[in-house]
DNA sequence: GTCTATACCGTGATAGAC
DNA sequence: GTCTATCACGGTATAGAC
């Protein structure tokens, strides 16, 4: 701790200057896919040449693994909350859909770029590896959730989690963030979906 | 009408090869993704060089365009049919949906294909045109269906159509055909999604 | 209908000046 | 920290023999 280093710390990169790159190489990827990407579009992208793009990172896979790690961090995190680790498990499950949809939501472009990886780097396979996780920890809690008399009898754990996934991941492929306090938004759509999976869409005479 | 031409139907490309070509380069499409593959991928998973492949089909994008195209005559094919045409619009929605889910395994490369579409090229952009063309439909048999009472009053339809086939899609990630009746096996789905779109997963106090 | 050979270009990545 | 210049490679596609 005796005082040794010049000004700036120098064990890491400068993290502005790939903070400002990540975001501009995400957008490219989302628009043309991962692979229809070149080191020539993200320089056009961030207004600097591809070669100084390799003085940040080691390359593009890089700039990928940086963001699905975000997104994953992100969703689990979700699953460390109080709220999904405290009460009854259809409240717990109820609770995690429901964040999951927000985090997808706040987070849209780096979850957008996970959802899209198909395990052909290992990069992208250990990102599948921890979105498998992610799931069976839900199955686990659809499993708690039936055994405790709160969802259908009928269900398949690990299917109705794949199913609930499904649809909830299926909104990184049409939502765009519309006005200012999209966290509103976020809300009202994220009560929408854990709607109807909860309740389905059919009218219920009673009630 | 007169004989005139040699021995074999010159107008029309040997379609056998055609068929062998494409279904292999679905497969490859499918792993590696369409960008991600060369012409010399579909070489090898052909059995043939890159120059033959040429001689069937113009390149790689019009294969794509074949295996989307056959993915959406046969997802419109459905909403041709009397089951999604007659009776009430919750019978008709019903209808199609689960008909779409039997569709999408009975069909699994070219609908997968199909769905990991974004629209970079001239190809891609008409499918994706196809699709929210199926979409609209759709919304407007939901849209219906509230209209006759059957599906809940606060529901917007063109969000849950959204969702609806967000979760029916979704499948084309991880399900992988066993037995030899995939019929069976695509008819439990179907009931599943059906079940889980329409009634929700909670367990309810009566029936 | 398939092959070998090759044209031509864009790719990811590096070297080294400033 | 950014640049210009360049490399080796692999990409799509074509020419023309068999």
């Amino acid at each position: 701790m005796v005082a040794s280093q010049p000004a700036a710390p120098a064990t890491r990169r400068d993290s502005h200057t790939v903070e400002t790159l990540l975001s501009a190489a995400v957008e490219v990827f989302i628009v043309r896919g991962y692979d229809g990407t070149s080191m020539e579009d993200l320089a056009k992208a961030a207004g600097i040449t591809k070669s100084s793009i390799y003085h940040h990172v080691a390359g593009k896979e890089e700039l990928l693994r940086l963001s699905v790690t975000r997104a994953l961090d992100g969703l689990f995190a979700v699953l460390g909350e109080p709220g999904a680790a405290e009460g009854r498990a259809v409240a717990r499950l109820e609770y995690v859909v429901r964040r999951t949809c927000q985090e997808l939501i706040e987070n849209l472009p780096h979850v957008t770029l996970l959802l899209r990886v198909r395990g052909n780097t290992a990069t992208e396979r250990e990102a599948l590896e921890r979105r498998r996780e992610f799931d069976h920890r839900v199955a686990a809690l659809v499993a708690a959730a039936i055994a405790e008399g709160d969802l259908r009898a009928g269900l398949d754990p690990r299917l109705t989690s794949r199913l609930i996934f499904g649809l909830v991941n299926s909104m990184s492929e049409w939502y765009r963030p519309h006005a200012a306090d999209h966290g509103a938004e976020a809300d009202a759509l994220a009560d929408a979906v854990v709607g109807l999976l909860f309740d389905g869409l059919r009218a219920r005479p009673e009630a």
